[in-house]
DNA sequence: GTGAAAGCGCTAACAA
DNA sequence: TTGTTAGCGCTTTCAC
């Protein structure tokens, strides 16, 4: 509540100001802006009529001017979920940063409302859009030849000159296989979602050509089910049937990670002890919710965001970035689900 | 000035739909906006050159004219997590309908940033702020004497004659005990989040209420602890020492109720044959992952957010719509915990 | 029925 | 150093 300006009722504009420090609204404009030479006692005198008055620019009047608007639209189809969220702040983050304000639409994943918004925010003269999206399967584009720069975030364009920026699915399944080989685990698993999606083919590759290069492939085989706790009991228990004597289980998710985490506990396999569990997400209810907590990979969603951001101001700005996919690496982080066992006794 | 390089498709004006149509501007404006009357073939002639030509109104120079920006602020402190977003979404979907845009802002929680998002939106002339969080606690007003309406959704302002809209958590406790009640419980625990949330104790009052008008009160004691999983179990074992006959579980939070599901397994009491489990939030992951699924209290953020921008949109409309809280009813989402025990055979 | 002109709030030339 | 003027894109009188 540090300023006494604020609960202004009525608008004020720049001509109560200029005549409240009675000079003429030219005059005001500079002594704003900082721009022309004039006496400080002059410019002082209109700052403190605006801050009295508590004077705000009305950007519309100065977008109208300039032909810009400051502002970009954000899409998603994911109803703002768990995936765009996080990729939603970053953005934010790195617009608001630049004064940028951000218009959010919900699509629900309707191509008739994504079409409607787009519409929309292109009426109100986004200077930028940026898509996301809850599946990195590439989908048809937001439009062609559209007047502003899209990025998509989480998401990937069919046509590949488009800007998109995703997580790097493969080398997550790469960074979880090599931290489970270096703990020392040699007959390493892989319970996951649908084989109809990218992400859950590209965790896999990544796990089996890290255990490819140590000379070793997947125990039992690659289990693609569905995205759930239930699938991952159910999966827990065909791998343990599969291969008994796993040593260490790769999710493709967290959720999928804690079904399989229970059916372990009730077959009377401690982990990590026994088997050695990691997931991947980070989500964190799910993750720390776990017994033990889990390890997992984490895709840096926020980053995504952030770049995602960052293009498309260069983009707006005029600088050409080069269109084309991005790929932001995954980290894992460590928790109890994966300690290195004791050396037994 | 977009640079001239840019291949973006040019801005079309409505001096170049006047030209195109070979009328004045003034004339195309009323054609395009159905206002006064004219010839239906200059009417026609005008509307097919903005057609051909693609143009759109700029909203910000009608917006200027009219005084008006036809956009809202919505601030989160939630980082848009889980409680924020539906409401968000029911707010955005009551306001897309009339055409107003959403500009988003988290604070993080931050009342500093807090404070600056305000300035933003009011210095964007939005007509209206909704304010969300995570919490029911009344927070400090993001101030007094606003020049735009403001409502709080899913969380409270200090100043009792602001607009607030929040769930039902007492009416939610009751819901949950008279439906354990109605499938023949009578020992009923509670476990829940911590007492100095507002929640937590209006729901165990609700609880409390409710077992109190069949002349029972809660088995053993009203645990009062975290938000998790984990105590979740340790509250189950400190519950079930208590009240060893206690029959139905009603928890706090989904996440405290999987945890309350896990011990019971655990110390082989059925779910829900031996002991009924009620949730609270249905936040889905959580009460359909639980074993079995979760029988829980929702409490229809997306309502809340519907309402919060419905009292929003009248009172930018001039309507009084009265200040102070309104309360939305929650429901009960049936599932599998709480299925009334078939006769034992 | 149509067009010319004023002005929304602001900035950037150019004059004084 | 300061004031004046001409718009940005649009809507809206009010003459014609």
């Amino acid at each position: 509540m540090a300023s006494p300006s604020e609960g202004t009722a009525k608008t004020v504009t720049i001509r109560d100001v200029a005549a409240a420090a009675e000079v003429s609204i030219g005059t005001a404009s500079k002594a704003l802006n900082g721009r022309g030479r004039m006496r400080t006692e002059t410019r002082d005198r209109v700052l403190a009529a605006a801050e009295r008055l508590g004077f705000r620019p009305n950007p519309l009047a100065q977008g109208l001017l300039a032909g810009r608007t400051y502002t970009v639209g954000l899409v998603t189809g994911d109803s703002f979920g768990r995936f765009s969220i996080p990729v939603m702040l970053g953005a934010e983050d790195a617009l608001g940063a630049g004064k940028i304000s951000v218009f959010m639409c919900d699509t629900r994943d309707d191509p008739i409302r994504e079409r409607h918004y787009v519409e929309r925010l292109l009426a109100r003269r986004v200077e930028g859009i940026i898509v996301t999206g809850r599946r990195t399967e590439p989908r048809p584009g937001i439009g062609r030849d559209l007047p502003v720069p899209v990025v998509y975030a989480m998401t990937q364009s069919t046509d590949e000159s488009d800007v998109s920026i995703i997580p790097d699915d493969e080398g997550g399944g790469a960074l979880a296989a090599r931290h489970l080989l270096a703990t020392g685990r040699t007959r390493i698993g892989h319970v996951t979602g649908p084989h109809r999606f990218e992400a859950a083919r590209r965790r896999a590759r990544g796990l089996s050509t890290a255990l490819d290069a140590a000379g070793l492939e997947p125990a039992g085989e690659v289990l693609f089910g569905q995205w759930s706790e239930e699938w991952g009991r159910q999966g827990a228990d065909v791998l343990l049937h599969a291969a008994p004597d796993v040593d260490a289980i790769f999710c493709g998710s967290d959720q999928i990670a804690r079904g399989v985490a229970e059916t372990l506990r009730e077959r009377g396999r401690r982990v990590p002890e026994d088997v050695a569990l990691v997931g991947f997400d980070n989500w964190e209810p799910m993750a720390l919710g776990c017994r033990p907590p889990l390890t997992t990979v984490d895709m840096n969603l926020g980053e995504i965001g952030r770049l995602a951001a960052r293009h498309l101001l260069d983009a707006i700005a005029g600088t050409p970035t080069g269109g084309g996919v991005t790929i932001v690496p995954a980290s894992l982080v460590l928790r109890e689900s994966t300690r290195r066992a004791a050396p037994q006794g």
